[in-house]
DNA sequence: ACAATAGTCCATCAATCAAGTAGACTTAAT
DNA sequence: ATTAAGTCTACTTGATTGATGGACTATTGT
């Protein structure tokens, strides 16, 4: 299961995506639109803009907006910008690996369910973006 | 990510799968073996146990064991057992479903998104059981 | 019966995560 | 210049997770 702070992250991301090109967007109006704590989503954002994803306007008329195309950056990229790794153990994560104290790699057969698992996952996150996260009305695909 | 709880009752699950048919195993050989805290391991075990897939013997030989066939098992209920939901979001969740509080899941895209990912995750998790996750030298599949 | 062994139960402690509070600092409009 | 709008920073609280210590109970062997 993902963080509450990486659920919060996609739907904001979601949001901006489909405000992309109307320039700067409050954090107030995330917040309230998502149903998102606004000091919690401050500082998530905030990490989103030092990640080089979003970027932001101060003082009146500001707010927060992404620096390119929602097409650009992928769901993969966008859980792992918050930190959320994305396989279920450290010992077959990628971007978060950790060595197993007890397994050897090569014998230890949960390794390898896992790592199957994670490249499944990979496969239809790597290829999915934020402009699958707009919300649209039902029965319009993409 | 997997919490830590999860991928111990994971690993204790697979010892004692590689030891089915030989009678108890210790709590502290599958804590050395295993490298999991003993007492934690302990609360684990015993939760199992309660769920109906261990079963213990108190005194001298006494122990662990699989109550039945590590066959039997699949790595999707293994993971459901100690409380660890497989989906990255409550409303995608089968076994721990929770309504969104912002989001119409006829429209979300994000929870299209995450539903897609979860069924490629069960597939596997579904098909492959405690059987696999028994330690083997390498190059020996199943 | 008794001692040794091994699981069970209860209580506590530390660390991390989620969320809320207070206020300082920046920018833009008037 | 002043003020309102908005981001940025630091601190506090509560809940959950992870880990530990010790007392208690059941079983076996002598």
């Amino acid at each position: 299961m993902l963080s509450k702070k990486t659920q919060y992250a996609l739907k904001a991301l979601g949001y901006l995506a489909g405000k992309y090109g109307e320039g700067p967007v409050l954090i107030s109006d995330i917040s309230k639109k998502k149903k998102i704590p606004i000091k919690f989503l401050e500082t998530i954002l905030l990490e989103l803009k030092q990640a080089g994803v979003l970027e932001s306007k101060k003082g009146k008329g500001g707010g927060y907006y992404l620096l390119e195309s929602p097409k650009k950056t992928t769901l993969a990229q966008a859980i792992r910008l918050v930190g959320g790794p994305i396989a279920m153990l450290p010992c077959v994560s990628i971007n978060f690996y950790e060595k197993c104290k007890d397994c050897d790699e090569t014998t230890c057969g949960l390794n390898k369910a896992m790592k199957i698992t994670r490249d499944a996952t990979l496969k239809i996150l790597e290829k999915k973006t934020l402009v699958e996260l707009i919300d649209r009305p039902d029965g319009i695909e993409l």
